[in-house]
DNA sequence: ACCTGAACACCGTTCAAGT
DNA sequence: ACCTGAACACCGTTCAAGT
């Protein structure tokens, strides 16, 4: 009885050998976090060139722990805007619950817009289309559909031009926030104004042709 | 007669003393050239991150002979955005040559951005504020003045809200450059749309208020 | 006076050696 | 099984040595 052949219990979930997923030690996932929680707040401070040094200096851990973990930067980028992301996820729901259409079209892209402003990592992912990595479409997908429905309720309501679609959406706002200088003095709030111009652009009145086809995410 | 006093002839400009400026030897001034080019070339392709090496080898001159005419990576950045900068006025002249006040300043807007779509390094430049660099403070003036011109004339024919300046613009075409995917097949013409809906969001009808001060040069 | 390439301090990444 | 730090190939920059 004791001997019952192990390929028994393989064939349960397959045909393949299963890979024997045994349980992490202990002290690795407590390292794990600890580099995760270290590049958070290293990237949310210094952008996503915040170096792989210091991120496992401030963890407590070698280097080479760090690429045990993540075997590459791409990859703790991933890991930790992934977490990030959220927030977009977050804003949407919140707006959401704005009946006024209009009211939570713009109450949403704000709230984006200050996620971004608030943690430099998140903004360089944006812009540098870390966010379109295949690793993180998964994690996209809810953000995505939330912002379908807040897009598709303003333009059924009129106060947002047909023309438009969700993609269009997150370059607008990391565009309002990447464009202007980076920290000019008393110009911290010049993310608003970019965001106003582009919000005013999308009304649907005297709207012009538009003249290039929209972008797609892969979903 | 031979023996005059050489304080004379420092007595000329000034009362400092003149240091001694000789005419360069004609290989430099060749290798300086020739490093220009080759940077230009390298900026346009790779963006700004092109390596000094591969300027150098480029050029065909040693990474040190480089370091002797631009002391440092950004000096060079510097010497070749100058002279790129020139498209920017290029666009502005020509489009003060078209008489309807609207579609010059259209047309001002997409000429500047189809400048920084063929020149990668110009777009990093804009992107990353390489522009705000005091050096490049001069150059500017000339397509600053241009491009107020052209905004107050389409602002004063009532085709372009008052509450925006020239500094918006360059951030505003940027913006709607940088922010699409970097090379989505198919989609190298998304600048056009986002241009598009600012412009759109530029005019006067409706136009809500922005509630962030502008942003300025230094001038 | 100008040019050259080896050398330096950084970066991301790898890997032999330890426990 | 996991951790560590020295080592590697890059980067921008410097500088002793050549002509």
């Amino acid at each position: 009885m004791a001997t019952a052949k192990s390929s028994n219990s393989s064939k349960r979930n397959g045909d393949a050998a299963a890979p024997a997923p045994r349980r992490p030690r202990a002290d690795a996932v407590r390292n794990r976090q600890l580099i995760v929680d270290a590049a958070t707040a290293a990237f949310g401070e210094l952008g996503l060139d915040a170096s792989v040094a210091e991120i496992a200096r401030r963890a407590g851990v070698g280097t080479g722990t760090l690429f045990r973990h993540f075997p590459s930067k791409d990859d703790l980028i991933h890991a930790v805007i992934e977490t990030r992301m959220q927030e977009w996820t977050v804003a949407a729901e919140a707006a959401l619950s704005e009946p006024d259409p209009g009211k939570a079209f713009e109450k949403f892209l704000f709230a984006a817009a200050d996620a971004q402003v608030r943690d430099r990592g998140l903004l360089d992912a944006m812009t540098q289309h870390v966010i379109d990595a295949p690793e993180l479409l998964e994690c996209n997908r809810q953000a995505v559909s939330l912002s379908d429905e807040i897009l598709k309720r303003a333009q059924q309501a009129g106060v947002v031009r047909n023309d438009v679609v969700t993609e269009d959406l997150r370059y607008l706002v990391s565009a309002a926030i990447a464009s202007g200088p980076r920290q000019q003095s008393g110009a911290d709030d010049l993310h608003i104004r970019y965001l106003r111009i582009m919000i005013d652009g999308l009304r649907p009145d005297g709207a012009s042709a538009l003249g290039a086809k929209p972008p797609s995410y892969a979903r």
